[in-house]
DNA sequence: ATTGATATTGATAACTATTATCAATATACA
DNA sequence: TGTATATTGATAATAGTTATCAATATCAAT
């Protein structure tokens, strides 16, 4: 079975592009986190393991990683964007505490099929889809 | 019945700020917009009608009347925001064609049944939400 | 293995959207 | 009408991201 790596390595060779250490190391870095990660915190550890990367290679990596659709890119409110994983990860939605920050992941049948039915009644074909509820956690509402 | 600019009189009063023509104007000048404004579009307009208000003003205003719910702010894929009517406009979610930009509002009353259900379950207080749902539209399908 | 065409890299300049600074001015209340 | 202070416009500063470019690495054909 086909992981990521497997899916970059084809893409690249597909578009007449090359496999080099720093996309292998920059998909290997990424893989280790879960679920969201943001620039930031990725540069961070790959510049531990390797202080030569250049940023711009880290923003040109990621963006052939999500025309490839290994990667879903995301933009919440604070202008900044992050990342997340999308093969092999079940498709989810999230709720964000506004108060400390907190993500939960969820997913939901019944939602996920009156969304298809909304695209239907528009003629839209359904690609994907972003969900955010927006609240305050149980902790955060109890101090 | 109260409207937007009562709502923001009130407002700034309470909070000990002031009412200028230029918070005035600005109000107005977005109100007479449907849906979506993205500050270019709206500092176009309000360049038009008075040149000598800036652009920071502009900033500042709309971040004001995100304070007072009188405005949402919307933060798409391309990392820049747009703004949009919150009151006595009906919540709705957003269809958007990924190819032509073209977007749908729609509202559904069972999908937020779900999401008030989902917010239960993992305890959360929902305060507001948004959903995307990413697609080809008619017209950009027949291509 | 060597070569050659060209994709990639890191450093950094440039760019875009937004926010902070500040002196001059306008507002609201006594 | 005067006065304390909020607001303004101009612009500098900041943050995130993208473009530029010369040096280097990759890969397919020899």
């Amino acid at each position: 079975m086909l992981d990521e790596i497997d899916i970059f390595k084809d893409y690249l060779r597909q578009q007449n592009l090359r496999w080099t250490p720093q996309r292998k190391m920059i998909l290997e870095s990424f893989l280790s986190f879960d679920g969201h990660v943001d620039i930031d915190t990725l540069h961070k550890k790959i510049h531990q393991q390797d202080p030569s990367i250049g940023i711009a290679t880290l923003y040109r990596t990621l963006k052939l990683l999500v025309d490839c659709d290994v990667l879903e890119a995301h933009s919440f409110n604070d202008g900044k964007k992050s990342y997340e994983r999308k093969f092999q990860v079940r498709h989810h939605d999230h709720l964000i505490c506004t108060s400390c920050g907190k993500t939960i992941e969820f997913e939901h049948a019944l939602i996920e099929k009156y969304q298809f039915e909304v695209c239907e009644e528009y003629g839209f074909t359904l690609k994907n889809h972003k969900m955010e509820l927006l609240g305050i956690c149980g902790d955060c509402s109890k101090k």
